[in-house]
DNA sequence: CATGAATGAGCTTTCATTCAT
DNA sequence: AATGAATGAAAGCTCATTCAT
């Protein structure tokens, strides 16, 4: 039973010295022998555990897209004005330079074209996810009489969540001139704009 | 002096079948043995012309991009009326799932992390440049008088290159659900908004 | 008591197990892995069991073969006109195609060069065992008067089992112009030949 | 155009050393690192000239063959009397314990079962060409008036190649009892009963 | 200038074997 | 007694790069 257990964390364990690698590697220079010194384990184990450097990469990607968007779900959640909640938002689906290993993981993932046809399969799906959690957003801002949305409301939040992708892959990829902060003061022009509401700010006091 | 323009020949022949190497295995799968096939020359003539592989996909890059900077430069002095001028800078910028070497090559090739710290400056460059063009149309339209822009015309510039590359990559990673007629839509509902201009509208009939 | 009898049966098992690997993968692919789990047990276990794979393989072929002329001795024994034993002989020792898992695993094992030297032993041990069951029943037949025989009977008696280890080699080799039927057919050419008896016939009758 | 030679001695070499290697690690045993030392290559090199290991084996077995079948059909067509012929021919095709490189490597590859279908072809096809060698000697010896044979001439030249098989595996596996000369008097016992002619002895006198 | 044979470092992958439980 | 997670040595294969021609 303990077996058990312990074969789950060393899973993990694996798992995660694979994103910290993905961060400071790149996607494209992963090697196996990386994540397994990561890990404190023996190239072999990582054989164990995943058939092979697409299987764990793509097992990565997975985990860190539902970790993610877990977290904003929550963060959605917790906030109740639609003004806070989208700064709150727009703020935390950036990564900050460096630091943010999750998110940093994440974009460089969903960068990587080389991995099986299923990885296109898996941005969509977080994309649309995305989406849904914007997509609420507006429509209790809408209800909640601070917004006002003339165009759809289902593009506005498509196009929210792909300002967020593109400007959070140019802060990865070492764009100096774009830093969190004028992603999301430019992210937050928009919605401004698609709302009619001058209230939503970012970076949110509180955070 | 034939001798310089033979040799000027054969670089660009590389060059485009580095390209097109590009778009049929990907950024990362690029072998030097595939371009040299693809281009009808050796290994060793690649070597002969671009140090390494890094070197040579740099220059692709950046002749990529400046191929297809001019070539929006063009459109963009060719129509006058910045409404049309504006729904032909979006249609242009999309990538046409599978066709269009030269856009899907472009975003392979952003979207690659592996190159040198340069290949930051260089995207950093191409979405300023892009920027630059949507920022001309923009003020062209205001001045038309067709356009009344509330925030910042930089940030709405910044915005449409945004969107555009979000999508754009969306489309080139085989994101099934994003065609470029629904990129172009989305980005057209932003333009409107933004420009409080329902006029502008893609793919622009002419086209 | 009762210890000591599941042991035996668990080693059993493990034998048994190795000997269908042997025929389904090919002698120089089985795997350790591959037999534990054909056995319903860990890989662990088999090493607890067998020292290491070559151990295994050679108790694997020790036992096929004793189990194989055991066969062969009874039947020998339990026919007693030497004509019909011969042809019976003839067709027992010959695999047929694929089914026939100890013969197919015994040409398998024969012809596995990567054994240490005993392996050698084994098969001359083999080759004379054989040859005594056919050396019995060329004598038998003289005595019985339907054998006549001019050559050297040791020397009949060699060449009977070298024919059939050829023949039974190359119906396992995936040799598809040679049947079990063409095989017995030629080797008995050869006894009848050797015996001035046309009466041998294979496949004898009662089969 | 000495590139060209160069390269087809570079094959040469190669494909030599990997005979060489089969002869003394077995055929199960040849490692592409061992291959490229005995012949003073670099193991990319193997893999420049033969795409995998499998590739390799199967070309050496190949070659081997056709240079086997080559010296044996130059022998055949030297002598005239059917009665040397037969016996040289016997005498040429066992190998001498572990000398005779090309007659070892032979038998260890074509007891190696664990190359792709084709494999078993090429065995097919040498134990097919063999027989046709055999064939004429026998008829020549009939036409000669030498030999008298009762039963299908066919059958005799097969089984003839049989026993060679069969003993020329004893030898190289390392059978102790089973001596060249022996093996040749054991052929040679069945060539005179089936030809109905005790002239036929080995090892021929001249060689 | 251009070639392409040859290289060999580097990586993945396999798998018998060990050992804590 | 039996397990199976973890190991790590061993091997194959890839491919950018070099250099003699």
């Amino acid at each position: 039973m303990a077996r058990r257990k312990d074969q789950e964390r060393a899973r993990r364990t694996i798992l995660d010295a694979a994103l910290a690698t993905v961060v400071d590697r790149g996607v494209g220079k992963v090697r196996i022998r990386d994540v397994a010194e990561f890990a404190g384990v023996s190239p072999g184990t990582v054989h164990y555990y995943f058939e092979d450097l697409e299987n764990l990469l793509r097992t990565v990607h997975r985990e860190a897209s539902d970790r993610f968007f877990t977290a904003r779900l929550e963060m959605v959640t917790e906030i109740t004005d639609a003004r806070r909640k989208m700064g709150a938002l727009i703020w935390a689906g950036l990564p900050a330079s460096d630091a943010d290993t999750l998110v940093v993981a994440l974009y460089r993932l969903e960068g990587y074209t080389n991995l099986a046809p299923q990885h296109g399969d898996l941005i969509t799906s977080l994309f649309d996810k995305q989406v849904a959690v914007y997509l609420n957003a507006l429509e209790v801002g809408v209800a909640q009489g601070h917004f006002l949305i003339d165009a759809s409301v289902l593009d506005v939040a498509a196009n929210l969540v792909a300002l967020e992708d593109a400007y959070g892959l140019h802060i990865v990829s070492g764009n100096r001139t774009m830093t969190k902060a004028r992603a999301a003061q430019l992210i937050c022009s928009y919605a401004r704009t698609a709302t009619c509401c001058p209230d939503i700010v970012t970076p949110p006091k509180e955070l």
